[in-house]
DNA sequence: CGAATTTGACCGGCGC
DNA sequence: GCGCCGGTCAAATTCG
């Protein structure tokens, strides 16, 4: 069964369209699931000294760091700011959220009207001009409308509201800015189109759809989705599982492939163009200058890891691969061009991958409202522990490897939640470099009382890049 | 009301 | 040349 839905967008010049049919409003009583503060980064109680500001500066060496991942925990579970849901609890809430959509749309899939709208702009395409004259028809071989014009498909993604993707074309006539869009089921018949602007030159002679001007049966359906409850936020990724595979681990600018090992594992997806390079490079053949890229791994159940830096957000997107969203932020510091994205593994939900691009010109910035100083202070009453890790050079992320394991070697107890407590770090000698040039800082805050009460509202803190950034690769 | 976030749209690199 | 896909832009929206 399918059900198509065309309208037409009017140009940022033109009168305002009729709302849109994409648009997904939220409905009044419908959870919304937006980003949160940034809770605190809840930790096992440690028995740590009151003094829970740690700085490492000497023991293990830039060259443990090297070949260990930064792996960092805590436990509890909190709402994700990235996909706001709670990660161990996804799975049943996506299961209710499938089923109501898949009510609705059997609803809409009643609805027989055409969306167009008979409009007067000059660039608008009327529905006439593409289909003269329409024929409804059970024709199930038809996946697509062919409208006349040679299309150039530029674009695809998953849109909130709808589990099915959306492409992009443009038509191929360099000279004519018309552009649609299609969205399509997952059995490839097309539930909408929407055209913006209009084409300056007539439909080319030789096209196929002389006897195709029908559409899939059920005629088209418009707003199929409009009414739709939810917003997809951190819901519909659920629906897609992917598999890491040809993923190697990037930290720096060394990369290895991690198909030769197992356990949990940190993972990048890397092509294999990239890949190949990659191992152009690890064999000195060659060596293109890129900048400095620095992955860290977290176990956290939080995703907005505050570095000490300040950030924006500028987009987030599905990446292939991960059902989580990726979030890219760049720094705010005017003249500092250094990036990172946040997305949750795909392997493993309390894993929050962090990727660093460049590097910092400039020093961390003093804490917003608060100087840092009396905000470690104040943590410090609240059992809150920053953790420094200084390093002066990029690690190697080992994927049977934590840096908890290489900090205590075999000896150190399973630590199946990895939990990274303050204790251990202060009975462990320190590692890296000083000085804030040379810095990874984490700083865990909790205020999670022995009572085990736990997700008081606070800012959490868990990785400073600082110069870990820095490329170390001469 | 300015800052920050969200998110659809678009760009451009790369593989086929 | 086409299409996929990660990254970025920027308008709209939300937040504090």
């Amino acid at each position: 069964m399918s059900s198509s839905g065309i309208s037409f967008e009017s140009p940022s010049n033109s009168p305002p369209p009729p709302p849109s049919t994409t648009a997904v409003p939220p409905a009044a009583g419908v959870p919304k699931f937006k980003s949160t503060p940034p809770p605190l980064l809840p930790i096992t109680p440690p028995a740590f000294s009151p003094s829970s500001y740690f700085s490492f500066t000497g023991g293990l060496t830039s060259a443990d760091l090297l070949d260990s991942p930064l792996l960092l925990s805590s436990s509890h579970i909190l709402p994700s700011p990235t996909t706001g849901s709670f990660p161990l609890q996804a799975s049943n809430w996506t299961s209710n959220y499938q089923s109501q959509e898949h009510g609705i749309k059997k609803e809409h899939d009643n609805f027989t009207d055409f969306p167009f709208q008979t409009q007067s702009n000059p660039h608008t395409v009327s529905f006439q001009e593409i289909y003269q004259q329409p024929r409804i028809e059970d024709d199930k071989s038809l996946k697509k409308l062919d409208d006349g014009y040679n299309w150039r498909k530029y674009g695809q993604k998953q849109v909130k509201g709808s589990e099915n993707p959306r492409s992009y074309y443009k038509c191929s006539d360099r000279n004519c800015s018309t552009r649609k869009k299609v969205e399509t089921s997952s059995d490839g018949d097309i539930t909408e189109i929407v055209y913006k602007g209009s084409h300056n030159h007539p439909k080319p002679q030789s096209t196929k759809r002389s006897s195709s001007s029908s559409v899939s049966n059920n005629s088209l359906v418009v707003n199929q989705f409009s009414d739709f409850p939810y917003q997809s936020h951190g819901s519909r990724q659920w629906e897609l599982v992917g598999t890491p595979e040809n993923s190697s681990v990037s930290v720096g600018d060394d990369e290895f492939d991690r198909s030769t090992s197992g356990g949990d594992e940190f993972i990048e997806n890397e092509t294999p163009a990239k890949r190949l390079k990659i191992e152009s490079e690890n064999e000195g053949i060659s060596r293109t200058v890129r900048e400095s890229r620095v992955v860290v791994q977290t176990i956290s159940d939080i995703d907005i890891l505050d570095d000490g830096y300040r950030w924006r957000k500028y987009g987030q997107k599905v990446v292939k691969g991960n059902p989580n969203p990726r979030s890219y932020y760049k720094c705010t510091t005017p003249n500092c061009s250094v990036r990172k994205h946040v997305e949750r593994a795909s392997h493993d939900m309390r894993s929050v991958i962090t990727t660093y691009e460049g590097k910092h010109n400039h020093d961390v910035p003093p804490a917003r409202g608060v100087g840092h100083r009396q905000l470690l202070s104040s943590n410090q009453d609240n059992n809150v522990a920053n953790v420094t890790i200084n390093a002066s050079k990029l690690f190697h992320h080992h994927p049977n490897d934590s840096m908890i394991n290489q900090i205590y070697g075999s000896t150190l107890p399973a630590l199946s939640e990895t939990q990274f407590t303050l204790e251990m770090l202060q009975s462990s000698q320190s590692f890296g470099l000083s000085g804030p040039e040379n810095s990874i800082r984490s700083s865990y805050m909790s205020r999670q009382p022995s009572s085990g009460s736990i997700f008081a509202k606070a800012k959490d803190e868990l990785i400073e890049d600082g110069n870990f950034l820095e490329t170390v690769l001469s």
